[in-house]
DNA sequence: GTATTATTAGAGTATATACTCTAGGTAGTC
DNA sequence: GACTACCTAGAGTATATACTCTAATAATAC
């Protein structure tokens, strides 16, 4: 593998594992045992490495997100739909952890990403309404469904940082994939009430798959007698 | 106003106007015209002077979100509710945007927050079950109150980034607290399904006042034709 | 007044971070 | 073999940041 790409893969792997803030240019360097002076050949800066991270992510998620025009979504179409999202959300997940800082330091981050919301809640919304014309959910008009689109980004993109400053127990350490796809039941949480009674039951059994799971190690720390919180029933 | 007094004050306002990250203890100390010396005669550190400013936060929504047990809740209850909430976290709005920094920063400051959290959520929670024995909205399961209760969680404390990373234009600088409370308008979308017959034009009509209203500026820097995105009708 | 305590100034330090600069190596081509 | 384009090493720098230390000053107690 080229330096060049052998260098996005690690900046990607050492943000995602401590965070942006975190690394700096020069552990991403000894991290591959080169010299600074070899990754400031191949990047301007660390912004640069950042953007190229972020025009992949950015092309992964409008592939997953590409809707097909010529036929009616299915049920397996929405559930890919949400797999996928958050499985980029996994592999890039150090970018919405810092995303105000990363916009912040980068103009043109800043208007990508912007125009990049805007596609995701255009195909959020697109969804929803092909689901309306499959008949799995109920028409909605126009405006309801640009609001709910908006309300399923922000569970979508913000269910990792949930996790991590209120559920995890020490350190914010170790998150699973699993446990970031317990959030596909808070995005289908959304959905229950505008279910048609043709697929209602199905969805609902689908939600259950991705209840979360007590974690043990949570109860364990907690006094007696406290409520486990946001899982609680 | 004591020295330990304009401290606090000043650094809240400080990392509210530049966030937490880009105010060091030197730039407060500046800003107060005392010496670095003399602020860390009153704080050991600077996490300690975040920490503080926690404990208020945390005391203003506790004090916002204390429900009366000894009568229904109304309509104005609940707008109460949202829009307190909402000033609180306009007032302290540093907090949110690098939470997981803080956290990871300072263990004391994650248990407590950790236990901040789970008692919003319970508040929420209580707030839909009273408001389903008031008979604005229709009762639902325990689970279902939970789970509603946890995206209204993570639309309300995730809606300001939003408006920074998505929606402002340049340098996510002057944002206002109108616009942070155009939230009120996504959380009321969560509740419109489930409102009941008697009060669901009422519910939308206080809506309506806080629909986002299509900036100006905004619409100008686009390109003609393209679409405005989360916002479009 | 004197002793004690609380407060303040301000120079200074250890560490870190993004980034630079020069010199040299390597691979392919004619 | 020499020319060229690409690649790499590694020491070095300017700046910043959180924090310390000493000495001086103000406030208070007795």
């Amino acid at each position: 593998m080229k330096t060049r790409d052998k260098i996005l893969l690690s900046s990607l792997e050492l943000f995602n594992e401590r965070g942006e803030r975190n690394v700096t240019t020069n552990h991403i360097a000894a991290h591959l045992a080169i010299s600074p002076g070899n990754l400031y050949y191949h990047f301007r800066n660390k912004s640069d490495i950042i953007y190229e991270i972020f025009l992949e992510y950015e092309k992964l998620v409008d592939y997953y997100l590409d809707i097909p025009e010529d036929r009616p979504l299915t049920l397996d179409d929405m559930m890919f739909y949400l797999e996928s999202v958050f499985d980029g959300l996994w592999s890039y997940r150090f970018f919405h952890r810092d995303l105000e800082h990363l916009l912040d330091g980068d103009r043109r981050l800043r208007q990508d990403y912007r125009e990049f919301t805007d596609r995701c809640l255009d195909a959020i919304s697109r969804i929803f309404e092909k689901m309306a014309e499959a008949g799995i959910i109920e028409p909605q008009s126009d405006e309801l469904r640009s609001a709910m689109s908006l309300n399923v980004w922000l569970v979508i993109t913000n269910w990792m940082a949930f996790l991590k400053t209120a559920h995890a127990c020490e350190e914010s350490a170790n998150l699973t994939l699993t446990e970031l796809k317990q959030g596909i039941y808070q995005v289908l949480t959304l959905e229950i009430p505008y279910l048609t009674a043709a697929y209602r039951e199905r969805v609902l059994a689908l939600r259950e798959k991705y209840r979360p799971q007590l974690p043990e190690a949570r109860e364990v720390e907690l006094p007696v007698g406290k409520t486990v919180g946001w899982n609680a029933v």
